[in-house]
DNA sequence: TAGATTTACGTCCTACGTAAGAATC
DNA sequence: GATTCTTACGTAGGACGTAAATCTA
């Protein structure tokens, strides 16, 4: 189990930032920061590895053998972080995966529709299927997991599973029923 | 291209510790770090991510749906990161890959035969294949890459590839002639 | 001199430990 | 009251930007 390697995210891009432009000055200048902090920050890393990355010229920067293996090391790093971050984050916010949703055929237009549009616009990642059936059929359906949710006419029945679908509970629908939470498959 | 997520690897540590602990105390504990600085890494980090991680509990806490994914991530990187990290440092002081070495037969014994040992008991990570033959024959395995390197009685030719092998030069071969060094494969 | 990196220095922010506080059984 | 997590507070060290210094064609 290592302890700390000393060196943090921010650093692994500036190290791949002045890699891409062979030049602390450039780097510096995309990625917003004084010259001098890069400098500083490359320079510790070098140090906290004991090895040298970047090999200083008159024109600029340029990656040493080990500069370019640390380099692939950190890009892949990064890379992995960045995707699963992002992945984390739209798992938490219930905007990936599947979600097969019954509506009643009578809902298929007006405010019912406009919702959907807009849910699918605002949460593209989700593999939104909607499918339109008669009120029993869909009921069936979803019983049997074949569909995630179904908006229905109100019945008899499902008193603790169901959501009266005025404004306030549309918004809740889109946000809280989600292919990912508990129940929902 | 995302920006800097806010946090470091100390922290992923730090998560995956009090994860394993199920405790802020043990974790700091075990971290020798101050409970204190422990809750507010993990507070900074939930608040970096907008995502709680953990259920904190009057006996401890307890990773959320979110945390164990975020563990996940955390443990991919910090193992991706650790083998390179490790890797990277063993090739920078060339004690992995191959090293094929041809000796002349009448440098089987005495200090040649005691540096090769001690070379192979520091490097433990090298391939180290030792090819013994005429200086003839060596010559033309190494010059056919057959060999990455010899150790023959100097003659003619091979002006600037070839080293004498005084004291200081037998240091000189087993750090710096490596399989990793440009020329030599 | 031009174009590049490095260093000096003052400031600010962050992270830490100590120690006290709150919540829960 | 014991155990656990959280918060306040003062300090020390790190990171930053400005600006001057250095190096090389």
């Amino acid at each position: 189990m290592p302890h700390d390697y000393g060196f943090n995210i921010r650093d692994l891009r500036r190290v791949i930032a002045v890699a891409e432009h062979r030049s602390l000055r450039r780097a510096a200048l995309a990625l917003e920061v004084d010259q001098g902090t890069l400098t500083r920050s490359i320079q510790a890393l070098e140090h906290a590895l004991r090895i040298p990355l970047f090999e200083r010229m008159r024109t600029g920067a340029r990656l040493t053998a080990a500069g370019v293996a640390f380099t692939k090391i950190a890009a892949s790093v990064l890379e992995g972080m960045d995707e699963a971050m992002l992945h984390l984050r739209l798992r938490h916010n219930g905007v990936v995966g599947r979600l097969r949703l019954g509506v009643q055929v009578s809902f298929a237009t007006g405010v019912v529709a406009d919702l959907l549009e807009r849910y699918q616009s605002v949460c593209p990642d989700v593999d939104f299927q909607i499918i339109d059936g008669t009120r029993e059929r869909l009921l069936r359906d979803v019983l049997a997991s074949r569909l995630d949710a179904v908006i229905v006419i109100a019945g008899e029945g499902w008193p603790g599973r169901a959501i009266p679908l005025g404004r306030k509970e549309c918004w809740q629908l889109s946000r809280g029923i989600t292919p990912s939470r508990r129940g929902w498959r």
